[in-house]
DNA sequence: GTTGGCTATTTTGCATTCATTTTTTGTCGT
DNA sequence: ACGACAAAAAATGAATGCAAAATAGCCAAC
């Protein structure tokens, strides 16, 4: 028998790993964690449609364990705010409204533009150079309307900042309000708007700029400014998908 | 036999008395989330010492339950970042060293900075007569060398800002990361520094002027290097708790 | 054909039980 | 007396069992 979702009928395939039966494994980590991990990407890479009701069984079996260390995943990730709980109904993928998805980008906005005056007070020279290196390498792929790249490596300059901010704390945080977002294919038709592109690729210019000149108020600004024009086109997009210029040139 | 902590040998108290009646019925009816209110308070109360060990089996006794729903609260607790859980070795009250909070203070300082600048987007009049209430108040405190009062007024201004930003997911980040501060008792010394006092109501009269003038970028400005302050007067006193004049006039 | 109510099955929540791992304790030898 | 080693005790991690709640299934009535 297939294993689907009986609210949608979506049929749901096991994450990476064994299926079924219990290898034995080195235990290096519990096992409650090693699920939490493989659980978490594997909502956050979208494999569960949002609102869908997922069986703690059916997980199980996928999973290959029982309930117990599920459940605490389950528990976590729900702290986590990944999915919800609802008492005596299981758990769901949490699904984000329009007002929730802003709110993210807003709080995504505040974390970066807190990484970027961090940033300013501590980065390197090195550093610099190479979030310049990013930066050519994305314009390279803006040209060639990479769109796939562009996101990429626009993803690795953002993180570079963060990292630049010496703080675990922020960064775990960062990284916890990114997974949440990563969920919702926002991105999927963005690149098709050939002038918010341009508009992004001259932010990110000021962007290096503020940072070469470690102004950290500054770059605070612009880097808030930056993720809320994403945020505005973002949004725009989920409720009318199709819009501007084709994708290929 | 009396309940103590086997490390430190400090007796732990059970947390509010579950005398049959309930209060807080939020979004949490069942045992583990209830449980999990509970812990939390009572953890970031102060309870319990910094690292002191608390077998599950204890707590399950203080909390009249099972291990399973206490568990589940744990890994909740750790991922909040309260607790920590070893391997094989049971859950420890997280110790903060100077860094972590360095790291909380400054994202705290990023959240607020933020909350100041998205308040100034949606704050009405009437919230700003509020706060400029409690200003007030907080300045009466001020000058009667009320150092309780003083902080708690304060909270609530810098609570009153965070409730102006329209943000639920901001709202909950920074109540989570207040409460990992709060267990440190990091103010208890702070009022003593006459300096630092005169110089943080000078800091709130520029955030109420900012907020007032819907100045945004300038208010975020303005509450970073307000936290930034109290970070660096709350980090100095962790190192070297007596100085400056004493409390009483 | 649809709606309302009753029963059966599934699913969740928690307690209990089992298996390892860690910690304590007790003993022996030097 | 002190330290090393081994056995006992206790603690953790995971699985299973059981009661309550929710879902679905079914039949009758309108």
């Amino acid at each position: 028998m297939k294993s689907t979702i009986p609210d949608t009928g979506v049929p749901i395939t096991p994450p990476a790993g064994n299926g079924g039966d219990r290898q034995e494994n080195r235990h290096e980590a519990s096992l409650h964690g090693e699920i939490l991990l493989r659980l978490r990407d594997y909502v956050v890479e979208g494999n569960i449609p949002e609102g869908a009701r997922v069986p703690e069984r059916q997980l199980c079996e996928m999973l290959g364990i029982s309930r117990t260390p599920l459940r605490e995943a389950l528990k976590v990730l729900a702290a986590e705010g990944l999915i919800e709980l609802l008492p005596n109904r299981g758990a769901r993928v949490r699904q984000l409204s329009q007002r929730d998805l802003e709110e993210l980008f807003d709080v995504m906005a505040g974390l970066e533009s807190l990484a970027g005056r961090l940033a300013c007070e501590a980065i390197t020279d090195e550093e610099i150079s190479a979030i310049e290196q990013l930066h050519y390498e994305m314009y390279g792929h803006y040209l060639h309307r990479d769109m796939h790249g562009y996101f990429q490596t626009n993803q690795r300059i953002h993180e570079s900042i963060v990292a630049a901010a010496r703080n675990e704390t922020l960064k775990t945080a960062y990284s916890n309000f990114a997974g949440r977002i990563r969920r919702v294919r926002y991105s999927a038709n963005f690149a098709r708007k050939r002038q918010r592109w341009a508009e992004a690729m001259r932010e990110h210019e000021a962007i290096l700029d503020a940072l070469r000149r470690r102004a950290g108020s500054e770059l605070s600004d612009i880097l808030f400014q930056h993720l809320r024009n994403k945020r505005t086109a973002a949004i725009e997009h989920l409720t009318e998908p199709q819009e501007d210029a084709p994708a290929a040139p």
